[in-house]
RNA sequence: GGGGGCGUGGUGUAGCGGUUUAACAUGCCACCCUGUCAAGGUGGAGAUCGCGGGUUCGAAUCCCGUCGCUCCCGCCA
């Protein structure tokens, strides 16, 4: 080895002790006579002091040392002199008196901060800069946290089910089409000229078959692409940590899947607080209702309450035409919103909230301002249009007090649900209800088993076409799909689906069921799914499972908005690599191996 | 596929039709300095303003196109 310790590790007690340390240079500070280093590695920095009185070759070395240099320091810690001890470095109490200093390797000056991620966060940089540097960006303290963070978040999950007795399985990067809906990527077939794999969307029918085989207890990190548009959230290559369980029911996976989750927080994440165990379950339709979305976060309240019976009675024509209509009124209460705002910083804010619920479909948003003081009048244009009975009543329902502002959504079910969803986490944030440190987690169960398409006029599944149905509803089927429960659950997180799973159909005779239904001809799904119908016919476990969205947990537990800083190399939003360049065109030999030409519209080569 | 934002020395910004020889901060280079740690001091180098076209006597500045990055909708569990 090169050192003998880590930049981060020595402490007074090694005193006197001479040492070895190699890395790359943090700071310098040139005083002349005396030079300083901070020298930087994984685990840390150390002062390095270069005296030219007593190292004079070391200080010319260290006179050439530069940003970013890579050296290698031999001398003896010191415990610093009085006063000059540096509280805010974990091995400030000491430097490094080097006797000898070896430059292993030069630098230019890099593009942007290396050592310096405060300014990085103050300043901003140009996230294309950090892409095609990415090396650069990953040597940033704040990258390599996050990056060990997630190598400890996955070494963690491995070591857990390892003593569950579950058993990682490599399954296929080349495989075909999955029955998942989003777009695959194509890999072509040089000696099968003409067709081409599939790289696998998620390892859904492999871990099945898996189960088929009698492994009982499987788990995989495993890589999983969709060739669809990028998002903040979404990279066309992730990660899933994939799971899957014979002889299970709900419960059981659950149940392990929620004390992974909370111990892997309490390990990896100490400073995080989860809100509330066990997870809350919330059904499917009541996370609609109320939070207007089925992943919902519930760090905050600001539920939307349903007051249809109220407001359909009121004198505000609006209310009453859309819940004669058998439309709902729902009122969400943003405690304390209208506090003392004047009547036109109350009209800018409603008009602001008002502007959202617009974008998310509504119309309008009503709103009623609760005075501070017990008499004065409500504030807010309806106000008028409600008897004092009928405010009373209204009050009480969402539980308003003095100070509160209250927002009127009415419309189709649907507008209501999306607009509650557009609200609530602006009001969060502007009541500054969003705690990163704080994990709100719950499971939401019960979803419908289907959805309607109505551009195709079927059902589609809402998870996927394996996706056992609740016992009690299997006869709905025959009679109402759309009312059928389905067994999935998801795990949510302040908004995010972490993961989500369910139990799968084991018995071939509901799955035959099911493909009419979303549309698929028998002889299509024999096409496309006859090896798993085949496997099935030979002895199949009740099972189910799940699978994470490992780089959102890496987020979440990081607290960063992207999962692109979680992940090592990541694509920018047009799907490149801005470091190697891919993609790149394909050499014409390449092509014509694999029987392959191009056609492409004009401009492009 | 659609909509929004951004693009000016290495980096982050200012300038938004004419004293601009494009400013400021930081970084970089040189010199000075023996207890600094966002070190300090003095001096210096560094930008045809993403690219292409147009309008204009005159364009970093206005218009059109294009490329790159990013956010959102569609798409995607």
């Amino acid at each position: 080895m090169l050192k003998t310790h880590t930049c981060g590790e020595l402490r007074p007690e090694q005193a006197g002790q001479e040492v070895v340390l190699a890395g790359w240079v943090n700071r310098r500070r040139d005083q002349g006579g005396l030079i300083f280093i901070d020298l930087r590695d994984r685990w840390g920095v150390t002062q390095v002091v270069v005296d030219r009185d007593s190292a004079p070759e070391a200080h010319s070395v260290a006179d050439q040392a530069r940003g970013e240099f890579v050296l290698q320091v031999k001398g003896i810690v010191r415990i610093r002199p009085e006063g000059s001890a540096n509280p805010d470095l974990p091995t400030g109490a000491i430097d490094v008196s080097a006797s000898e200093i070896k430059i292993l390797n030069n630098a230019k000056t890099p593009p942007f901060y290396i050592n310096d991620d405060e300014r990085l966060e103050r300043e901003g940089l140009d996230e294309s800069i950090r892409m095609k540097h990415r090396y650069l960006d990953l040597r940033r303290q704040k990258m390599q946290k996050n990056i060990v963070l997630r190598h400890k978040t996955i070494k963690f999950i491995r070591d857990y089910l390892d003593q569950q007795n579950f058993v990682e399985v490599e399954t296929p990067i080349l495989f075909k089409t999955t029955p998942e809906g989003a777009r695959d990527f194509l890999v072509p077939s040089r000696l099968q000229p003409g067709k081409f794999y599939a790289l696998p969307q998620s390892p859904q029918q492999l871990k099945q078959m898996l189960m088929v085989a009698g492994f009982e207890k499987y788990f995989q990190v495993a890589r999983c692409f969709r060739d669809e548009d990028l998002r903040g959230q979404r990279q066309p290559e992730f990660t899933q940590l994939d799971m899957e369980i014979s002889f299970v029911e709900r419960e059981d996976v659950m149940e392990l899947n929620e004390k992974l989750m909370t111990q892997l927080v309490e390990t990896v994440a100490p400073e995080k607080t989860i809100m509330h165990k066990p997870f809350p379950r919330i059904l499917y339709k009541d996370a609609m209702e109320q939070y207007g979305t089925d992943r919902p976060d519930i760090r905050y309240d600001l539920r939307a309450i349903d007051v249809s019976e109220i407001a359909g009675e009121s004198g505000f024509s609006v209310f009453v035409k859309n819940v004669q209509a058998g439309q709902p009124v729902k009122c969400i209460r943003a405690p304390k919103m209208a506090g003392e705002l004047s009547g036109t910083q109350l009209r800018k804010v409603a008009s602001e909230l008002e502007d959202i619920a617009k974008k998310a479909g509504a119309k309008g948003l009503a709103y009623m301002a609760l005075p501070l003081e017990e008499d004065a009048e409500v504030k807010g244009p309806i106000g008028k249009f409600f008897t004092v009975d009928q405010k009373l009543a209204l009050f009480e329902a969402v539980g308003a007090e003095p100070g509160d502002l209250l927002l009127f959504m009415s419309d189709k079910r649907e507008v209501v649900y999306s607009v509650t969803e557009a609200l609530r986490p602006m009001l969060a944030s502007q009541l500054g209800l969003l705690d990163p440190n704080t994990l709100g987690f719950c499971w939401v169960i019960d979803f419908p088993e289907f959805m309607w398409n109505e551009d195709e006029k079927r059902w589609d599944p809402s998870q996927h076409m394996f996706t056992m149905p609740i016992e009690e509803d299997l006869h709905l089927l025959d009679t109402d799909p759309g009312a059928a429960r389905g067994s999935q659950y998801d795990m949510v997180c302040n908004g995010h689906e972490v993961a989500g799973g369910s139990i799968r159909i084991h018995d071939r005779e509901i799955q035959k069921k099911i493909f009419p239904l979303i549309g698929l001809e028998m002889d299509h799904a024999m096409e496309q799914f006859g090896h798993i119908l085949e496997a099935f016919e030979y002895g199949v476990p009740p099972h189910g499972g799940i699978a994470w969205g490992l780089d959102r947990v890496v987020a979440l537990l990081a607290a960063e908005p992207n999962i692109r800083e979680v992940i090592a190399f990541p694509k920018t939003q047009t799907g490149a690599d801005a470091m190697a360049g891919a993609p790149s065109p394909a050499e014409p030999g390449q092509l014509a191996e694999l029987g392959i030409k191009l056609d492409l519209p004009e401009d492009d080569e």
